[in-house]
RNA sequence: GGAGAGAUGGCAGAGUGGUCGAUUGCGGUAGUCUUGAAAACUAUUGAGGUGAGAGCCUCCGGGGGUUCGAAUCCCUCUCUCUCCGCCA
């Protein structure tokens, strides 16, 4: 969420981010935020003055009983019943113009960075990196989920029977292979700085609204309803609330979080073809990381996860790029993310593997996750993350890469984590 | 699941209707002293909103109520702790 000052200090430049995205009622949303916003401090100036005098009124009589002037003090006391129907009034008004304000501010998205690339739809990234040649694979090779059943390394028919569609069981030499690949990414962000935590699965409603799941994306998570608890959709959101209402110094800058969890999602209405296989289910692991920066130094930081996920893509000898997001396919809550691709040889298409993003002050607005400034001001922080990595697609191209007549090779500095160097 | 106790500022811990946004200690910051440090001493030290500013308003777990006035009384929710039960 934007802040309403913001707004209000940088109306064309929200206007000017807002157009980037190609959001068609954009100057209607500013207007009426900064309508909104005027109402509201009009009606708390309202209140806050009857309220003021109440207490002025109210001090008076307090010391009338304690001189003992009882009589007097009674008399003063008629003089309330108004203002306490003011107060009333204004202070309901102030609420009601707060919730409609703060609901208008939801609907804003992040202003994109001035780096992000004009554009609507998927075609207008920007390819800034590529990485090695497609491999040429052998007569006869077979999608992920052929090859899943050929080696009994994945069943999802199995899963489909305890759980249903998208609940993969991975099995022999297909579960170890998600073991090592979990514990590769972790030994590699841990190297790399990130102090690795285990953070619970289920979050409480406030842990929603932090990272921006609730209100709107409610059915996207599945719901505990006994106890109003969500099952994570990523382990974003533990982590990034890890922060929430907290106030740092200078000096706790840069933290850095890695975790591993499971991620539970309901991708409500995207069934079909395209979602065959590994390459979108309702539960799968990933690997992520988590940083909170200095607003001057979150840009570096983008760029150094940037390269520390390139890196992993690099080790496991995987086809890949990295997009540029144009203004009409980022994310509501970012403000410039990187999207990294696998290309799927057997299914002849790329499939994103992580989304490395700087989400600025949007996310830590809600969080209220602050600092310290040199002058002892609060400032808000800046907040990062990105997969390192996701593991079904990761898992998809390795196996279709990796297929050859004799069976899945396994990539070298997997090998250690396995113990086998081929599935057959 | 049953019974009881509790939730106050970074931490500890007072405060049971009227200058309490909150005594005090520790911690933090600045200064004095010192070659430097420690100790000691002095001062300072919560957050948010609103306003050009002085200031004003809100916040003692969350919400609601009583009252001229609530950290303090009442209701309710959440959480924590202790004991019992169950259990990995």
């Amino acid at each position: 969420m934007l802040t309403i000052n913001f707004i209000k200090e940088n109306k064309e430049k929200v206007l000017a981010g807002l157009a980037k995205r190609n959001l068609k009622n954009g100057s209607e949303l500013v207007e009426s935020v900064l309508n909104l916003d005027a109402e509201r401090r009009e009606a708390l100036t309202a209140f806050e003055m009857a309220q003021a005098e109440l207490n002025r009124i109210s001090k008076e009589i307090g010391t009338l009983f304690q001189q003992g002037k009882t009589a007097e003090a009674n008399e003063m006391k008629p003089k309330t019943v108004e203002l306490k129907d003011q107060i009333k009034l204004f202070g309901d008004k102030s609420d009601e113009w707060a919730k409609l304000l703060q609901d208008a501010l939801y609907k804003i998205p992040n202003i994109p960075h001035q780096s992000v690339p004009e554009g609507k739809m998927p075609e207008d990234n920007e390819q800034v990196f590529r990485e090695i040649d497609i491999p040429v694979l052998h007569d006869g090779a077979v999608p992920h989920w052929d090859l899943a059943q050929k080696y009994n390394i994945i069943d999802f028919e199995l899963g489909n029977k305890i759980t249903g569609a998208g609940f993969p069981v991975y099995r022999g030499k297909g579960a170890k292979l998600q073991r090592a690949l979990i514990a590769y990414f972790l030994d590699k962000n841990s190297a790399a700085g990130y102090e690795e935590v285990q953070p619970p699965y289920v979050v409480n409603e406030a842990s929603g609204y932090g990272t921006g799941q609730l209100p709107d994306k409610e059915g996207q998570m599945y719901h505990c309803t006994l106890d109003n608890l969500y099952l994570i959709p990523t382990a974003e959101v533990p982590v990034t609330n890890f922060y929430r209402d907290v106030i740092l110094k200078e000096t706790d800058f840069p933290i850095m979080n890695t975790a591993y969890t499971p991620c539970f999602r309901r991708e409500a209405g995207s069934y079909g073809a395209h979602v065959r296989g590994l390459n979108r289910l309702h539960q799968f692991d990933k690997v992520e990381i988590v940083r909170i920066e200095h607003p001057d130094h979150s840009y570096q930081a983008l760029e150094t996860m940037v390269d520390h996920v390139k890196e992993l893509l690099r080790e496991l000898k995987l086809p890949f790029r990295i997009l540029r997001l144009c203004g009409g396919d980022m994310g509501f809550t970012s403000a410039l993310t990187y999207d990294f691709e696998v290309y799927s040889t057997a299914q002849e298409k790329w499939l994103e593997v992580s989304s490395v993003s700087n989400f600025e002050t949007f996310q830590a607005n809600r969080l209220k996750l602050r600092y310290k400034d040199a002058n002892g001001n609060s400032q808000l922080a800046h907040t990062l993350n990105g997969s390192s990595l996701a593991l079904p697609r990761i898992m998809a191209g390795l196996l279709e890469n990796y297929q050859t007549p004799e069976g899945i090779k396994v990539p070298e500095v997997l090998v250690k984590y396995t113990g086998f160097d081929i599935i057959n």
